[in-house]
DNA sequence: GAGAAAGATTACCAATCTGGTAACCATTGA
DNA sequence: TCAATGGTTACCAGATTGGTAATCTTTCTC
């Protein structure tokens, strides 16, 4: 079906929550977990490639858990995908033109190129200071507008 | 690593190939596999989809073969894409926002919707004549330009 | 220091998808 | 009738995916 995987999903789904939180603060991958419908086990896999990748920082122990690493405004959501998906490529000749060796005189080579860049600046254009924004605009309707409860962001226990 | 298929590569490989050919020519599947690097036991499937989507008129028998079903300007790339990969669609919550019970007040949701749309106006917007065209120009450049032999296309037997 | 609360890492699993092969059927022209 | 074609189906091995679970490591609190 040529979709992202879920770990994408749910990766854009953590960073998104954490560029909610006010600066300094932090929230634990479970709750993260519970308020964004995230497996409880699954989640663990994913903070640690997003820490891996320079993310998101973690901090171990009892009253740790997790911040984003820089500000929302410098995190596209380009770098969200490629840290779980690859380097985007819509075809394996975008990457290595050289393996076809059709490539040289192909047009749909060049198309594939062309579509998959496009793809790459749409997705680096969108920052997650945009994103958490418009959610928070979202929870300032209320919820009688959505439907729907607006996710709650603040982790005060 | 989120790319197409391989069959949606072949597939667009054919289509291609049947749109540099004079109108009412006719080629066979197995010379096109043999000409686009395709397996030939494969594209068997391929072009049975190809063909019942619409796409590529089938002639059955001796002498048999393949032709596009319409003018090559009027095929998108899309409309391969999407015959072999479904709707288009970047994430779950594309064609289904219903699923996910966050979507309503997810902002990320919307872009995916946004890039998915705007991949698709790209691919729609690619047609088979520029790429038979965008081939040709190639093809008289003649083989020492591209350090490739240009592809023969008719199937002059 | 003990214990609980976190994140980190690893192994494992079932289910699905993918690319591909092969055999056989159906149709048609010579 | 026979060979050449496309059509269909079954099958397969390997990779991927989404997910669980167990265990390790770090850190705070008492």
């Amino acid at each position: 079906m040529f979709s992202l995987g879920r770990q994408t999903d749910y990766a854009a789904r953590i960073v998104l929550h954490l560029s909610c939180l006010e600066p300094g603060e932090r929230v634990t991958a479970a709750q993260i977990a519970q308020m964004r419908l995230i497996p409880g086990a699954f989640i663990k896999r994913i903070v640690s490639r997003l820490s891996a990748v320079g993310l998101v920082e973690t901090v171990r122990g009892s009253r740790g858990g997790l911040a984003l690493a820089r500000k929302p405004s410098e995190i596209s959501l380009l770098e969200v995908v490629e840290a779980f998906e690859g380097p985007l490529s819509l075809n394996v000749c975008v990457e290595k033109p050289g393996e076809c060796p059709l490539s040289v005189t192909c047009p749909v080579q060049r198309t594939w190129v062309g579509a998959t860049s496009n793809l790459r600046d749409y997705l680096q254009g969108v920052r997650f200071d945009a994103l958490s924004a418009a959610m928070a605009r979202d929870a300032a309707r209320g919820p009688a507008h959505g439907g729907q409860k607006p996710v709650k962001i603040k982790g005060g226990s």
